[in-house]
DNA sequence: CAGGGCCGTGGGAGCGCTCCCGGTCTGCCT
DNA sequence: AGGCAGACCGGGAGCGCTCCCACGGCCCTG
């Protein structure tokens, strides 16, 4: 491969030169030009097509110590929680939102603890002007420290713990919520729930949610009812089983992750029980494979995309210094198929 | 938010001064330490250590006019081949390998014919130093553009129509004829094919497997069995609804794709045929959803995120002038589950 | 009619780094 | 003893850009 892009680019001095002007006029045009007349502004402009200027991302950001790029920073720990459908779609949202506003888009998926050092040798100011955070452990203390850098920082979805000074998330309590109280209106009153971890927001919330369904409807909440999974499809099938086992009357079951539903879906049909006659299922995550099960699966869907859009936003405010919604709680809606 | 952050952070300069060496010295051994007494060494690594000094890569970007930075470029149009658990993986390969060689990823997902020339604009030697390039149309003109720019680019699956200069792809062909003997081993005989979209060297070479194997076992090709699907779920549905209308004595399909052999595991379901004691079914991609079908489905396993490392390697190689092959093709073995 | 703004403009300074030139100091050969 | 190669080191130049100051011209005011 011979190298003919050794021919140097274009610079500023070049357009300035090509247009007739200084080098400071013809930066204020490239830029957000003001002050700048007409006729001088329209030279410029054509010294840059006939030259085809690109600006030097680096020498910019030498001096204005911005780099207009932002990280997205995936921990892949909590894989089942965040497995691939969720993480596409948040990527998809981050990507879209941030083309429009003209970041670069920094992509690190965290694999070991090794890698959590480069990662914060590479997070600073002088790198990146803010930070996307996906799927941390409940403390991490990465995001206060990435703030106390003065670098802004976003979570996607709260971790348990303490409340994050910024973060976007679903409303994991009122999603389960809608789940449950469309098992309740079904006439469901054995109505078992397979928890996510209960280290995670998500998995609290849901349970919360849950709680308040069946406290609403008079129900009394029954703790042998309550079995506690890990989001995978696994647990949800032991979990399942353990349940159907135990309550001869189960006529519902609530999981807090559709990979546990469909683990559940599985383990029922092993066992002769028919969905949704014998016992309904409901999932929470509306992901792809909801729609590849059989029984269809019922669901809460959460907008994933849209959470990937809205991290944007509040980044890109909180980038520019613009007041802003620092905590944004996104709305989820139930999907009603086949299962309940 | 209050900035803490605004002090100055460190730099070369005064890391030479805390190490009472000189500017150049300094930069010596923070990059590859030449001609430089150990001594002097130890003294700037530990002013390095002690003040927290991380290089400006802007600052150094600008003079090197080396970005160390790379960016995969994923093109959305071909959503349906390119479905999310191949992109997460495939993202999840480049990202493993990009970090051990200190480049940085730069993702940008290109939605619509608008993100094009915004790409065009940032894909030069003076933002990336090389190009990953995921699912293109047939005859995109972008590679070979790239690489007339000076920027080694390489893609990520063939295209069809001419050999691109350098890619990675999995052996379509070789895999096609795994799946298809296994089921001439079984003693299927009446074998048919959903194809993907013959635009593409995917669909294109899973056929040509196809009809080696059936060359091979002595079987006549019968193009009555052969029907053009698109990779999608819905096309594998209607495709085997066909197949098994026209032909009573149907005894196997082999799908070009996944969702495809899923949606003909439904239709087949729905006309109650039996799989595989009916009709075998045999997929291709080993997606995560092939251990969510009933029966499992048995399935050509591609190995993605082996296929994103070794874009990364062929990549770095380039970048760095190293002599490597440009075009690599990976292995593909059959999984063997519960349809065939 | 003089003076003070303001608009539009040119260009110096300097961001933090690498490259490279030139200088110093060893140590070894003749 | 003189010379010279090579190891080691310092610091100037300059990468392409933005920031800012200074300057000329114009209009408006007193």
């Amino acid at each position: 491969m011979s190298e003919p892009g050794d021919r140097r680019l274009p610079t500023l001095e070049d357009v300035a030169a090509r247009a007739g002007v200084g080098r400071g006029t013809a930066s204020r045009v490239v830029n957000g030009a003001s002050h700048v007349s007409q006729a001088t502004r329209e030279a410029v402009l054509r010294a840059v097509d006939e030259l085809g200027y690109v600006p030097n991302r680096a020498a910019r950001s030498l001096v204005t110590r911005q780099t207009d790029s932002v990280a997205l920073v995936v921990s892949e720990s909590e894989e089942r929680f965040f497995a691939e459908p969720f993480f596409a779609a948040i990527v998809r949202g981050v990507s879209a939102a941030l083309a429009t506003s003209g970041y670069r888009l920094l992509l690190s998926i965290q694999q070991g603890p090794q890698d959590r050092r480069r990662l914060e040798s590479y997070l600073t100011p002088q790198h990146v002007d803010g930070v996307l955070l996906l799927s941390l452990h409940g403390d991490d203390p990465l995001p206060a420290y990435l703030e106390r850098q003065g670098l802004p920082t976003v979570l996607g979805g709260r971790p348990a713990g303490p409340e994050p000074a910024s973060y976007v998330d679903v409303d994991n309590e009122a999603g389960a919520l809608l789940a449950v109280r469309h098992l309740v209106a079904a006439g469901r009153r054995r109505i078992a729930t397979v928890t996510g971890p209960l280290d995670m927001a998500a998995g609290l919330g849901r349970l919360a949610g849950y709680r308040q369904a069946l406290a609403e409807a008079g129900l009394q909440l029954d703790e042998s009812l309550v079995v506690h999974g890990d989001f995978g499809e696994a647990s949800g099938a032991t979990a399942a089983a353990v349940l159907s086992d135990r309550h001869a009357d189960l006529d519902a079951v609530f999981a807090a992750s559709d990979p546990m539903a469909i683990g559940a879906l599985r383990a029922l049909a092993a066992r002769g029980v028919q969905v949704p006659s014998d016992v309904a299922v409901v999932g929470f995550d509306d992901s792809p494979s909801a729609m590849h099960t059989s029984p269809l699966l019922t669901t809460v869907h959460q907008p994933v995309e849209e959470m990937g859009r809205e991290m944007v936003r509040v980044l890109t405010a909180r980038m520019a210094r613009q007041p802003v919604d620092l905590r944004v709680v996104l709305a989820t809606h139930l999907v009603v198929r086949e299962s309940a």
